[in-house]
DNA sequence: GCCAACGTTGGC
DNA sequence: GCCAACGTTGGC
């Protein structure tokens, strides 16, 4: 899952209560499917950094909750506003994600450079985005070689 | 329901 | 800041 550090990276995940971040704005029906359909309570997340320096995978975390409600697409105010949404009929949903832990940083480059990572989503050039989905055997070898906890 | 134009994302 | 990729929109 990415999230931009400038305002939600791993660090401010884990400041936060309980290290928990609603995971509002995402505003892509196919992420948003991968959140009401796929992800569990208890599912691993690699916390990636993106639109910055170097983008790639700076923590782990878990999925915190069931998909629900995300009420930005109702605040005016809010960047995420749909004004197309409503409160009877909403259109995007968030998860609470439970940042576990920092990883050393591993960049798009190493990744890369990794044979058993070359089909991972989220590495395929012109891939836009912010949810993608790991295979068990590039989450056990990322795991394995690449995410000592720090 | 096709598809061109447009907007957005995000790595570079 | 550029631009490839791709999702969305809206006229037809």
């Amino acid at each position: 899952m990415k999230n931009e550090p400038e305002t939600e990276s791993i660090d401010h995940a884990l400041a936060a209560p309980h290290a928990t971040l609603a995971w509002s704005g995402v505003r892509n029906y196919q992420a948003r499917n991968f959140m009401r359909d796929q992800m569990q309570v208890g599912d691993g997340v690699l916390y990636w950094h993106s639109s910055c320096a170097e983008p790639g995978i700076y923590g782990l975390a878990s999925i915190a909750s069931e998909a629900r409600v995300d009420p930005t697409q109702f605040d005016p105010a809010s960047p995420y506003h749909d004004p197309r949404s409503s409160p009877d009929k909403p259109r995007w949903l968030l998860v609470d994600v439970k940042a576990l832990h920092k990883t050393r940083p591993v960049g798009i480059a190493e990744l890369r450079s990794h044979p058993a990572l070359a089909d991972m989503t989220v590495l395929q050039k012109g891939n836009r985005l912010s949810i993608s989905e790991v295979t068990p055997a590039q989450w056990h070898y990322l795991n394995e070689h690449l995410l000592q906890p720090c």
